[in-house]
DNA sequence: ATGAAAGCGCTAACAA
DNA sequence: TTGTTAGCGCTTTCAT
């Protein structure tokens, strides 16, 4: 260890990498040795308080922030996961980032994100950048695709989505919003204000076909006929749009909307415009997500709140668990949704 | 070299470590050695192609993956920019990261994002996690702050805000879109429709106060007198709501609205309607973004349209010349944005 | 064209 | 409680 960090380095023709503080330079500082200095960076018990103080001065002094290429490599664990989205247009990953920080920041975890449509987009699969990152657990807040986890050892938990198509991923803890109770109280709101003729419109996406499931229970339920539309398209506002245009074609009687998120319940917004139509006055709508788009005083729209931040926290929990245990039993989490009551909503008039 | 790997490893009770393949089961496999692994790799020039195809099999084969920490510690080089976003509910950074990546993957950077309210909220500097993770340079996607990049010493490039405040970035590069220009294109398309009363809401950001800019000189230039208000706020919806409702208090007679983004232009709708001025029969409206709020049928904004993902482009083209030759000079791009007219303007009724 | 060998900065036994 | 030591998986001269 005579020569490191030499005067003039070999390569000093390297960018920008002025001899930034080694673990070596602070123990020399602090006239310890480097073990040491590992000790105090992760707090451990047993050191004495002037060594630590002085081990923690040097820090200071030096500017000193530890190498995590050298500590992944050295440990064999990154102290960091990969969250997957699956499309960072919806926000609703926002909530669902702030959840899990708010429990993996404190339990020293790093967490990095990768949209899937971008990475998709780069013709690549999208875990094999966190793979080759070493991350220790994954979070897929996406549709759990076919085989896309194929080689992944690392725990996974799937955020927000409940239906995993066809076992594709058998091993994953999963951690939803109750979408099956949203769609419930969704429809239930609409039937307390005294609606009847209540349409859903719904998506392909495995949380609308629990929302689905929801509004037809209650339905059922109250001794209504079920009225859907769209089961089988993406959650686009344009698709709720055009579902609403069908559905009031054939069915000008309808009274109340349920829609599936809340951007399908813009686009209802439009249609119903079109056809002379004005919300909450003729036609009662409630979305589903409780988007920042909800909020706006423009649309004002009734929405279920599937609380992602919880989702968030608690999909957060499940991963440190399952690390701590690898062997536990598989986890399913349901966190439950609530109302959200604005003024697209309206008693019958 | 003779015990890597033994049968039973001494912590085998290792969560999720399967004996992920190494460089040297790939050169054993291949029958070379692992500096020759290492130069195929990277392709590197002089490796005959008998060899070159004995790695490369050997790597499909055991399902190689690289180590990036390994390499990142080996090499001193990570291969990976870290991108700052201002606030991951502004969907524009969706677009620059798509247009940052269309050039990056392709020279073989990595990139990884963080939230700068998220990473605030957790109480820490948002740059230390990119520092640790030893980027090659930073994308700073956020209004710059003061010493936030105190002991940055890797190159920096802003993305999308032209006004660095104090000078707190001297040597950053910057490419932004021009927002004066923008300013000027939303204005003069009000003028064209035949609009004299034109007003301005405007927000107290660095792109808010050039859009601004781009208003009052083409107002200006129509020999006509700028009313602009909210140059002291945020820019969101609410804001906007209150600006629209403070303007027409007192000013009446205005017919056409500039708004400095998107989301204060939807703030302006609500309050216009509330005062039962319809849009854009009764008052014209100019957004700024081309957000996917504006597209929206309900909304139908006419806005500007930065060319995020061209920014994101110009960026990155932007960070690998700086990375090739640290010592240029400092550059400063100016993405030309364009106006996408829909409905929410017409000609003065 | 290919291999040997010396680290990169850190962690984790183990010794002391 | 603290120091010694042997790597982690890769890159990179330098030989050959």
């Amino acid at each position: 260890m005579a020569d490191r960090n030499p005067p003039a380095r070999p390569g000093s023709e390297a960018p920008s990498l002025p001899a930034r503080p080694t673990i070596y330079d602070v123990a020399e500082r602090a006239g310890v040795s480097k073990s040491l200095v590992s000790l105090v960076l992760r707090d451990a018990p047993h050191v004495s308080d002037a060594r630590r103080l002085a081990v923690l001065n040097a820090i200071e002094e030096l500017g000193y922030r530890p190498s995590r290429a050298a500590s992944a490599l050295a440990s064999q664990r990154t102290r960091s996961v990969g969250v997957l989205i699956d499309d960072f247009h919806n926000p609703w990953f926002v909530e669902l980032l702030g959840g899990l920080r708010s429990v993996l920041d404190p339990a020293g975890y790093t967490v990095s994100v990768a949209d899937f449509q971008l990475e998709a987009a780069s013709g690549r699969n999208p875990v094999d950048g966190f793979i080759a990152q070493h991350v220790d657990a994954l979070v897929l807040a996406a549709e759990p695709e076919e085989g896309l986890l194929r080689d992944v050892s690392v725990p996974v938990v799937v955020a927000g989505v409940r239906e995993l198509g066809s076992g594709a991923l058998p091993h994953a803890d999963v951690v939803a919003g109750d979408d099956e109770l949203g769609g419930e109280l969704a429809t239930r709101h609409l039937l307390d204000l005294g609606h009847r003729a209540i349409a859903h419109i719904s998506g392909r996406s495995g949380p609308a076909a629990h929302r689905r499931r929801g509004y037809e229970r209650t339905m059922r339920g109250a001794g209504l006929a079920s009225r859907v539309v769209g089961a089988d398209r993406t959650t686009t506002e344009a698709e709720g749009y055009a579902a609403a245009h069908e559905l009031f074609a054939e069915h000008p009687e309808i009274t109340a909307l349920v829609a599936s998120n809340d951007l399908m319940a813009v686009g209802t917004f439009a249609a119903l415009r079109e056809r002379g139509l004005s919300v909450p006055a003729d036609v009662a709508v409630v979305g589903y997500d409780n988007s920042p788009l909800a909020a706006y005083r423009y649309l004002a729209l009734t929405s279920v709140d599937p609380h992602s931040r919880e989702i968030g926290a608690e999909t957060a929990r499940t991963l440190l668990s399952r690390l701590d245990d690898p062997g536990a039993p598989r986890r399913h989490a349901l966190i439950e949704p609530s109302l959200v009551v604005r003024e697209s909503t309206a008693p019958r008039g």
